[in-house]
DNA sequence: CTACCGATTGACT
DNA sequence: GTCAATCGGTAGA
């Protein structure tokens, strides 16, 4: 295979595997024959059981059925006027998601920048609603499969090697309900990180 | 139908 | 740092 993309396997592992794992990985759009591509510098992981900040805390729902599909998925859902893009994770059931939250712009800049009406490389796509107006995500993406580079995927970049003392955990960002759970990944002194550099 | 909420953002002190 | 506008989805009348 020519491209590295990411197959269902890699999604159906423990969703906080999944979250590190993606750091460094580049997701990919293609919307109107416009590419755009950007390196993961932040993650968050939401449990399948006892997380009460997860959309899937209070079971299944017509927003949230993503969730609870095979992994490999997207699961795009909106708030507070924007979108936000997840990839679904583990077994079919077990309602779990990676909020990816930043990247770092690689290819596309200037759709992105005609997407976010902004030049500023660090407004294109860091934060998750940015993010998705950047790549021309929105709901009508959920639950497509990430695994079929049709619309949405993710591919591992063979010259980018990411060990664990590149990545940070932290709490999640805007989590209200949700202890101090260290769910949150990023790529250490990476420029595109979203939110505050150095939550506990 | 209306009421309310949030895994956010951008503007402002 | 603070703060309010934002609007689709959901719940309830």
């Amino acid at each position: 295979m020519a491209h590295n993309t990411l197959t269902p396997t890699f999604f159906e592992h423990d969703v906080r595997e999944v979250a590190r794992s993606l750091i460094g990985k580049t997701l990919v759009s293609r919307h109107n024959r416009q590419r755009v591509s950007g390196m993961i510098v932040e993650t968050e992981a939401y449990l399948p059981k006892g997380d009460s900040a997860s959309h899937a805390y209070r079971g299944p729902n017509r927003k949230n059925a993503s969730m609870f599909g095979p992994a490999g998925r997207a699961y795009v859902y909106s708030i507070h006027a924007r979108h936000c893009f997840n990839v679904v994770t583990e077994d079919p059931g077990v309602p779990c998601a990676v909020l990816v939250r930043a990247v770092e712009p690689l290819d596309g800049i200037t759709w992105m920048q005609q997407r976010r009406q902004t030049e500023k490389r660090e407004r294109l796509s860091t934060g998750p609603g940015r993010l998705c107006e950047a790549f021309a995500i929105d709901r009508q993406l959920d639950g497509v499969k990430l695994t079929s580079r049709r619309r949405v995927w993710i591919e591992h970049n063979p010259a980018i090697t990411i060990c664990n003392e590149m990545i940070r955990s932290t709490q999640r960002i805007g989590v209200t309900s949700a202890g101090r759970l260290k769910l949150r990944f990023v790529l250490q002194g990476n420029g595109f990180v979203s939110g505050p550099r150095s939550l506990g």
